[in-house]
DNA sequence: CTGTTAGCGCGTTCAC
DNA sequence: GTGAACGCGCTAACAG
C-alpha cells in the first residue's frame, strides 16, 4: 500500500541501497541515477518512513516535552519557542501533559521513553527526588524551564524569582511608595512562592521598610487570588498605597476589586504585576509588570538540548534576565 | 546499550515471541513465565520501543496536530482537549506549526506523513484546494478544528459565526441598543470576517434596523484594531450606544479607548465580545461575551479522529453550539 | 503453552 | 558507482 524505497528501486531498477544514497544525499552516485531515482520518488508521492529510520540509527530526532495542563497564558509562548527551534534543526515535537501537580509525569517520561526522543524539555512542573532519576534514567539530555529542583541538580534556564521580586519591590520604593502589599504568592511554592516573598522582604528590608504581616496575602497567582487579597486589605482597612501581584492575574483582580470600590489606579493605588503576559497591555490601566521572556525560554532551552544530543556536552543551568515593562499602573509620587 | 526484548528472552530463558506475548498481554502463556519475564522486564528497567512497534503494527499510535505559531489564547484550551483524549485512549501528539500565513504548512503535513501519525487534527489554519490535496494524500482520518473550506468538503467542527454575530448583535438589539457599530472584523477573512460581518448585517435588518456604513470598522481581530475602531467611531462622532467587537481583544481595545476618553462602560457604551477567552471575565468591567467551546472542541475533534481510524468511517462535520456569556459591559436600557 | 521464522522500512557494511 | 546481505526491535504466522 504506501511506497516503500523498494517500490522506487524495482521502478528505477537499481539496488535499495542505492535509493538510500541518494535520498539521504550520501554521495557516491552517478548524477543520472540520482534523477532517475528522483522522479521515481516523486512520481510515486513517496515519503519515508521516519519510524523505520529512527529504528535504524536509533535516534528518533523528536524532542519531548512535558508541561502541565493548564492552559496557563505563557504556555503559547514557550511552545512556539520551542516549536521554532526543532523545527529549524529539523526535530519534531511531542508534547505530554503532566497534570497539574504532576499526577501523570510518570506516564510522560515512559511515554517519551517508549517514544524515544532524543532529548528533553520539561516546562513549570517541579520535579522531586524520585521524578527527577526518572527522568535521568532515559538517559537523554533534558532541561527544566521556568523551574528548578532543590538541590539544583538538573539543567534549568528561568529568571531569578528572588531578583525579580526585589525588582519590582524596590521600583515601588524608588517611586516614592512606602506602604507595599504583597499579593497572591503561594508560601508553599518552593521556585515562585517563597522566593517571590522573600525577594520582597529583603527590598523592604533594604530601605529601611518595615515588614508588616498584614501586608502580604497568600493566594495560587490566580485572578481570584488577587480579588481575594484586595478584599482582605479593604476589609481590615490596611493602609497601603501600592501592592505587587506576584502575577499578572493577580494584579488584575487587585486592580478589579479596586476599581469595584471606587478606587482609582494608579491615583489612589499602585499595581505592579509579574510575567507581562499579553493581558497586561490589555488592562486598564495598562499594567507595569516583570516580563519574563517566555519564547526565548522555550527556543533557548530546545536549542541547547539539541545540541547536547549532538556533542554529548552537559547542560549548564542558566539564569536568564527578566526585565521591567513600565506602564501606567504605578504612581511616581515623588515626582 | 538500551534493553530489548531479547536481553529479557536471554535472561528469562525464553523466546522473544514470548516475551512480546506477555508485555502484551496477548494471552496465551503460562502465569509462572508471566510472572518470571515481568520481573525481569521490570529488573533491567525495560521500555519498550515504539517506533519499531509502530513499523511492524504499521500503525503508530500518533496524533498529528497543525495549527498557527500564533500563541493565540485559545490555543492552549484547544491543545488541552486535544491532548487530554489522545493519552486516554493511549495516543501521543506530536505538534507543527504551520505558520501564521500557512507557510509552512505543506512542510507540516509532510512531517506528519514521515512520522505515519495515525489521524491528523488541523486547527484554525484555512486551506486551499492544493492543501486540502495535500492532506488527503496522506490517506489517513483528519478533522478541521475551528475553520472549514469554502466548499465543505472536508469535516469540520467548528461553531456558526453567521449565528453567533447574529446572536451577539441581536442581544444589544433586544437590551434596547439601535446605534450598534461593529468593530474588528477582516472581510477578506472568509471563516471568521465576512460571516460575523453577516450576521451583524442580518440582525440589524431583521430588527428593522438600518445598516450604515460609517457603524462597522474592518481591522484584524486584535486589541489594536479594537482601539483604532473606537478612535474612529471618537473622530467621526458617530452616534452610538453599542459596540460588537468581533473577538474579546477587539472590545478590550474598545473599552480602553472608550475609558480614556472618559467613556464609561457600560453606562455610556455598551461593549460585547467574542471568544469568551479569559481575559473577558477579568476586564473592567466584565465582558459579556460569545463563548466557544474550545476544550470541546479539541477533545471532540481528537476523539472523532482517533475513532475513525478505527472504524474507518467517514467522519462528519459538525456546528458546535456557541453560548452567550452574559457579564456586565452591556447596559439594558429597557429595563 | 512456547519457539522458529519471517518481515515491517530503512541504513549500512562489504564486496564487486 | 552499485548491489547483496544484514540488522535495528518488534509482532505475527505457523509449528510443535
Amino acid at each position: 500500500m504506501t511506497i516503500t524505497i523498494k517500490d522506487i528501486a524495482r521502478i528505477a531498477n537499481v539496488s535499495t541501497a542505492t535509493v538510500s544514497r541518494v535520498l539521504n544525499e550520501a554521495g557516491g552516485y552517478n548524477e543520472e541515477t540520482k534523477k532517475k531515482i528522483m522522479n521515481v520518488a516523486h512520481e510515486l508521492g513517496y515519503r519515508r518512513n521516519e519510524n523505520a529510520r529512527s529504528l535504524v540509527q536509533n535516534s528518533s530526532n523528536i524532542i519531548g516535552v512535558i508541561m502541565p495542563n493548564v492552559a496557563t497564558i505563557f504556555y503559547g509562548d514557550i511552545v512556539n519557542g520551542i516549536e521554532n527551534i526543532a523545527h529549524e534543526k529539523g526535530y519534531s515535537i511531542i508534547i505530554s501533559h503532566a497534570g497539574v501537580n504532576g499526577e501523570r509525569f510518570v506516564q510522560s517520561v515512559n511515554l517519551m521513553g517508549e517514544r524515544k526522543v532524543d532529548g528533553l524539555v520539561i516546562v513549570t512542573v517541579e520535579l522531586d527526588r524520585n521524578q527527577l532519576d526518572l527522568v535521568k534514567s532515559l538517559r537523554i539530555p533534558f532541561i527544566l524551564l521556568s523551574t528548578d529542583t532543590p538541590e539544583k541538580d538538573a539543567p534549568f534556564i528561568k529568571v531569578n524569582d528572588f531578583d525579580a521580586a526585589y525588582a519590582a519591590t524596590q521600583y515601588l520604593i524608588e517611586n516614592g511608595h512606602e506602604r507595599i502589599g504583597l499579593a497572591g504568592a503561594n508560601p508553599t511554592d518552593r521556585v515562585a512562592g517563597i522566593t517571590r516573598i522573600e525577594g520582597y522582604k529583603k527590598a523592604l528590608q533594604d530601605n529601611g521598610l518595615p515588614f508588616e504581616k498584614k501586608l502580604v496575602k497568600y493566594g495560587d497567582f490566580s485572578f481570584n487570588s488577587g480579588k481575594e487579597a484586595m478584599e482582605s486589605f479593604l476589609q481590615e482597612k490596611t493602609e497601603l498605597s501600592a501592592v505587587f501581584g506576584v502575577s499578572d492575574d493577580v494584579a488584575l483582580g487587585i486592580i478589579s476589586v479596586a476599581y469595584n470600590h471606587g478606587i482609582n489606579v494608579p491615583a489612589d493605588l499602585s499595581v505592579i504585576g509579574y510575567d507581562n503576559t499579553r493581558v497586561a497591555e490589555m488592562s486598564i490601566p495598562p499594567l507595569t509588570s516583570i516580563g519574563q521572556p517566555f519564547f526565548e525560554m522555550g527556543s533557548e532551552g530546545c536549542k541547547i538540548v539539541i545540541e547536547a544530543t549532538q556533542n554529548k556536552k552537559e547542560i549548564p543551568s542558566r539564569i536568564i534576565p527578566f526585565h521591567l515593562v513600565e506602564r501606567k499602573s504605578v504612581k511616581k509620587i515623588n515626582e
